[in-house]
DNA sequence: ATACATACC
DNA sequence: TACTGGTATGTAT
């Protein structure tokens, strides 16, 4: 800083850019002129221009931060103090000293197994990844500046001589999994935090070790090193201290803070550890070297935050102990940069350094400050640290709560591309939910287009799905949305990824059932979820100091109001939701709510007969006026076929007498209909009559939605154009079967029938001539698909489902030609599924003038028709 | 529930 | 030429 620019903090820099001194083995490098280094070979890079934005968005905070702070007024400033005084004074009441907790963690881990079986690599400066990334180096390359997370080709600048070795994780997993076996042995609970690093509780350990004989603590050399010495590969060595625990290995004088010396026996090199915490530790790091030649630090300390920063210090090959005593903590942690606890990463620390803090004594001087800047996780999170509080307990290993895969690429533009890919990550994805046999109702497709702009498109099922199919019915379906909401434009993607979360239980796949169970039996379901939830509850009430796990202080309070769209060339096209409807409700679809409904009235004994159906199953019949199989398309110029929307009382034809179904012929509308939510029989043809009817029937739950009005014209138009499409579709050589069902099934007339819990649909046998199979037609979006599988065809229908609630939510705002394209994804299915022909047939009739403009393009249309609405 | 940001390795 | 991939969690809406 005195001799030069600051890169770091300086005015202009990107502090998140810049090179992160935080870890070990990158003393005393000159970092003004690596970060000149890395700035040059980032400047004018798309990746640069996305970190920039980020890093004013930072700013923005920080500014919106300090303009709340200069309107804090001192009476504010003395109220917070007292709470916070308050608070220190109950953390402190139940500070616990009583356990030692040990983080430790692998040096260097991936270089060090790669040098270890690579002895040519010793001396030189190395690193594991490729061009693009680095996941670790040596502490040669540290020296350079060449550390983990950093692209390979700009730490080739750095370091013309690095030597890139690439990842090789079955080998880590496999050293991984020799290590922890000596974990276990100290701690049967350890909690393994990567492939490298793990907690562990040694405080029963220690107890039994206090009356262990010296042959239970004594460890053996490994015997081919002790045989040939120095001649064995070396681990990474350059930058030990001298006080560090020196490797009896590579060392013959072991440190003399061992009190106990290594002993030659005929046997071979035997070495005794004593029975302290110290001591217990060292043995721990000998066994992990002598079984594994890796060496490990280890920090010793009251909790796991401080264990964690403990295990730092003396990094590599090294071990520092805490002592248990109030005093020794405070101590440590005055000293203590904000930026070594785990959790403050670069935005936090950032925040924390424009309000003058940058080590730990700032924080509990300002803690009543940022009791009113921050939410109150983060400086409940604040004020632990600065206590010197941490988890004084080993958490057993939680479920896990998502699975994803994620891809890097060179620009992927054409959606024929990007629809393969996904599907590819599905595969993958739904190859390693098989191998955990897990289930889960969320499906999260991530994008990263060409500018480093991520965004995430989630949707959660009613059920549970695993298979490739069904996760690729979702993902598909999240990224043709996205594809057309940036229509015509084409994503631009750099990245594409999956991810299922919110997991069922293996045992019980029914949700539903689910929530019973927990509430029968309390202790059992609330292992994991629950018993968290307790314990915040608890946290806030009483705040026992164990009771926070470190997490990220997120947040400055006062950022709520940030809006940050218009910056977002991303939401060019976003939908904006602000325009939607006064609605304290949760929103749920028309299905939803029946089905809510229905449950209530079961409940309430209405005894609703359901001709063998089975509980909780509604039937609805519709009318398939025209097939629809002409329709689909992935222009935005007519997908809104497909939206709940855009029912009309013409293309969809009410829950009507439900038994009627047998009629193959088309009828238009039934004298009477059927309510889905009471199943009453309404003797009505008036669809507003029995929309009001529905309505009482839902008025419980019912929200204040809107009441948009149909509108026949438009209808009329959509039929015309329904129409159209199928004549199009024929004259154009879709593909056969296509062919076959658009002129076959007009008019056919279809039962759905949705069962309530599982949603299974069952369809009434084939009416036409020609047995083609059931043919599914989605009671939302009325277009036939193309699975007879019914799982399949039940994604579709949630998916329908999920839109109408978007568009319900949106819908006043949604551009009227840009529609949701959930449904209207079967070209560009096949286009995937058949031989190239039939796609580019496809493709053809797609772009072909000739294709009449459907009504979206007839003109906007601002109101949502909700099924009957 | 969804989207996004932060954080960790 | 070239700036990851996997998971969790906090915040806001």
């Amino acid at each position: 800083m005195e001799n030069g620019v600051d890169y770091s903090k300086g005015e202009g820099f990107l502090s998140r850019m810049a090179l992160n001194d935080n870890k070990a083995g990158m003393e005393g490098l000159d970092r003004d002129k690596i970060n000149k280094i890395i700035m040059e070979s980032s400047k004018g890079s798309r990746f640069y221009e996305n970190e920039m934005k980020r890093e004013q968005q930072v700013n923005q905070r920080i500014e919106k931060m300090m303009l709340q702070k200069a309107q804090i007024t001192e009476q504010q400033l003395k109220k917070a103090q007292a709470e916070v005084d308050r608070m220190a004074t109950e953390l402190e009441r139940r500070r616990d000293l009583s356990r030692v907790i040990v983080h430790v963690d692998m040096d260097a881990f991936y270089a060090a197994v790669e040098i270890r079986d690579c002895p040519e690599l010793k001396d030189k400066p190395m690193a594991v990844g490729s061009m693009s990334m680095l996941s670790t180096s040596n502490y040669h390359a540290r020296k350079y500046g060449v550390r983990a997370a950093m692209p390979g080709f700009i730490a080739k600048k750095l370091c013309p001589n690095l030597v890139i070795v690439p990842t090789n994780f079955v080998k880590y997993r496999a050293v991984s999994a020799e290590v922890r076996e000596i974990f276990a042995e100290y701690d049967p609970h350890f909690q393994p935090m990567s492939l490298d690093e793990a907690y562990l509780d040694f405080t029963d350990h220690l107890e039994q070790r206090q009356s262990w004989p010296e042959s239970s603590r004594t460890h053996r050399f490994r015997a081919s090193s002790a045989a040939t010495g120095g001649e064995q590969p070396k681990l990474p060595q350059e930058a030990v201290p001298e006080e560090k625990d020196l490797s009896p290995v590579l060392f013959d004088d072991s440190p003399s803070s061992s009190p106990v010396r290594g002993v030659r026996g005929a046997g071979g090199e035997f070495q005794v550890f004593g029975t302290s915490v110290e001591e217990a530790v060292r043995e721990m790091r000998f066994r992990i070297e002598q079984k594994t030649m890796l060496t490990a630090s280890a920090g010793i300390a009251p909790n796991t935050m401080l264990a964690k920063v403990c295990s730092d210090k003396n990094k590599p090959n090294g071990q520092y102990r805490l002592l248990s005593t109030r005093e020794a903590v405070m101590d440590f942690v005055l000293s203590l940069p904000v930026r070594k606890v785990s959790g403050i990463g670069k935005v936090s620390e950032k925040m924390l350094n424009a309000l003058g803090i940058s080590s730990c004594s700032h924080l509990g001087q300002q803690m009543a400050l940022l009791s009113l800047l921050f939410s109150e996780t983060a400086w409940h999170h604040l004020m632990q640290v600065s206590l010197g509080l941490g988890s004084t307990c080993i958490p057993r290993h939680e479920e896990r709560k998502s699975m994803s895969t994620e891809r890097t690429f060179k620009e992927l533009s054409k959606v024929e591309d990007q629809l393969s890919l996904c599907r590819e990550l599905c595969e993958d994805l739904a190859e390693d939910m098989k191998k955990e046999g897990l289930k889960g109702k969320t499906v999260t497709l991530k994008l990263k287009n060409v500018n480093f702009e991520v965004k995430t498109r989630a949707l959660t099922l009613t059920y549970a799905v695993a298979t490739v199919d069904e996760i690729f019915a979702v993902a598909r379906d999240l990224l043709k949305m996205e594809i057309d909401n940036e229509s015509p434009k084409p994503l631009r993607l750099r990245l594409m990824g999956v991810r299922i979360s919110a997991f069922v239980s293996l045992d019980d796949k029914k949700p539903l059932q689910r929530s019973i169970i927990g509430f029968l039996q309390p202790g059992k379901a609330d292992s994991s979820g629950s018993s968290q939830g307790i314990n915040q509850k608890l946290d806030k009430a009483h705040l026992p100091n164990h009771s926070f796990q470190t997490g990220p202080l997120a947040c400055v309070a006062l950022a709520q109001n940030c809006r940050r769209q218009e910056e977002v060339p991303w939401g060019s096209k976003q939908r904006v939701l602000e325009g939607g409807q006064p609605d304290d409700q949760p929103k749920q679809s028309f299905f939803q709510r029946a089905h809510a409904k229905r449950l209530q009235l079961q409940a309430a004994n209405a005894s609703v007969q359901e001709e063998g159906l089975g509980e909780n199953a509604f039937m609805i019949t519709f009318t398939d006026t025209c097939a629809q199989k002409g329709v689909e398309s992935s222009t935005k110029a007519n997908k809104s076929n497909c939206t709940a929307s855009d029912l009309s009382q013409k293309d969809f034809v009410p829950p009507v007498e439900a038994h009627a179904s047998t009629s193959g012929c088309g009828a238009a509308v039934s004298e009477s209909l059927t309510c889905p939510v009471c199943f009453s029989h309404v003797e009505t043809t008036d669809l507003n009559v029995f929309n009001r009817h529905i309505d009482q029937c839902l008025s419980d739950a019912s929200t204040k939605t809107n009441q948009f009005s149909v509108s026949d014209t438009e209808s009329d138009l959509d039929l015309e154009n329904h129409q159209k499409e199928c004549e199009e579709g024929e004259s154009n050589g879709v593909d056969p079967q296509e062919d076959q069902r658009s002129s076959e099934n007009n008019s056919l007339q279809t039962v759905l029938l949705i069962n309530g819990d599982n949603k299974t649909a069952t369809l009434s046998p084939p009416q036409s001539r020609n047995d083609t199979g059931p043919i599914l037609i989605c009671p939302v979006c009325q277009l036939s698909q193309d699975s007879d599988d019914l799982t399949i065809f039940n994604h579709h229908v949630d998916l329908c489902l999920n839109q109408e609630v978007l568009h319900e939510l949106g819908g006043q705002t949604l551009s009227p030609i840009n529609p949701p394209s959930v449904i209207n994804s079967k070209a560009l299915d096949r286009s995937r599924l058949l031989p190239k022909q039939a796609s580019k047939g496809k493709t053809k009739r797609r772009d072909s003038p000739s294709s009449p403009p459907s009504k979206k393009a007839k003109g906007p249309r601002n109101t949502i028709d909700k099924f009957f609405r």
